[in-house]
DNA sequence: GGATGTGAATGTCTTCACAGCT
DNA sequence: AGCTGTGAAGACATTCACATCC
């Protein structure tokens, strides 16, 4: 299999959302365009995105949404279930702990660890929040292969290499600082104060730019 | 001025908060190659990131780290400081509204709104939640270019709509929905299920992948 | 007829490699 | 000598356009 872009498989993530839309409204088939259209690309991308993976529709027809629904699944690995470990109970962990887009697409998280004796034992959503401490423990009985991070930068580098020792593959990280992990983890870096730069950017230098 | 690529300013960003360490460090110069190294990238790609905004270096010595730091914060349109208004005070929008890596950017949060009638009136750090009904009466007021979307997902185009037809002209969405809004706007989407998706689609396919 | 699937063309981004300053 | 700044080359991603098939 040749390598796949990022942007590729973003896409793909969205194709499989907008699907989920398209089935609740009752469509069987929906077209390229008709994908395109809720993504803001154009018809060509969606096909040449899918094409890389198979022939999924039928010509002159279009694809068939659930059949389409569950090829995605598949290619992004998402027939499986997921369990996640969360390090970091400060109101960011809190609110991702809560979040239901993830539970809904299978990926549950199964124990909260903080470094703050305050917050240990604190009962986040049927969760209790434990001890940093008992990571390595635990993960050594259960094997876990994403985690995220929602510590304070100072200390996700060190949580990270942890979880990694511990087995963990896949980081999803919050904290503002770039992890530094082996080639064989995929790390995925959420940087809030990030995207309102690049907002700042973009209404400082709209008016001398195109598109 | 020609169009840069997102992932650019988006280094540009990143450039910026390594000075922030390199001057921590008491480092007053620093080199393409040290920059790169901390974001994963290559002295190439730094020297023409800057390269698009002008020759801010010396050869022989590299790049003044003040400087550069300044030289950086002004193409990214950070020397003001914006009052950015947040829609949504759910455990994300209380998370966001102390984040404090915001306010350390320039981007003050100076308003919350929520539609449920038993968040409003609640004080998030000094904020108190105003009902989402008050945003067009606020917003005539004073004006307000960033706003941060952090409602549920069937909420957020018609919160979108109402924020652009206030004047607001970036928005940071949260929600899990693609907006659609004037070419004039600029939207950024943080879309925390898709990150463990790609994970997920990473897990699956390392194997047979390269890099 | 109508929409897919896909080589080829185009466009964009990254890397190379070296001339040019300090 | 050392590191920047930058055209040119190369790699990668997107768009075009049309043959193909339902």
């Amino acid at each position: 299999m040749t390598k796949i872009a990022d942007s590729t498989v973003r896409r793909l993530s969205q194709y499989l959302r907008f699907l989920e839309e398209f089935e609740s409204l009752g469509s069987e088939t929906v077209s390229s365009e008709e994908l395109a259209a809720k993504g803001g690309t154009t018809s060509a991308q969606v096909r040449k995105d899918l094409s890389f993976f198979g022939s999924f529709g039928k010509r002159g027809l279009g694809y068939d949404v659930p059949d389409l629904k569950a090829q995605l699944r598949d290619i992004l690995g998402l027939k499986q279930s997921y369990n996640v470990v969360l390090v970091g109970a400060g109101k960011l962990g809190g609110a991702l702990a809560q979040y239901g887009g993830f539970k809904d697409r299978g990926f549950n998280i199964v124990a909260i660890y903080d470094r703050d004796p305050r917050r240990v034992g604190e009962r986040w959503n049927a969760i209790i929040v434990r001890k940093d401490s008992e990571i390595e423990a635990d993960l050594s009985k259960s094997r876990i292969e994403i985690a995220i991070i929602a510590t304070p930068a100072d200390a996700a580098q060190e949580i990270a290499d942890r979880l990694v020792g511990a087995g963990v593959r896949a980081l999803l990280n919050f904290a503002n600082v770039t992890l530094a992990v082996p080639d064989s983890i995929t790390v995925k870096h959420v940087n809030m104060a990030l995207e309102l730069e690049a907002l700042s950017y973009a209404l400082r230098n709209r008016t001398t730019e195109r598109r």
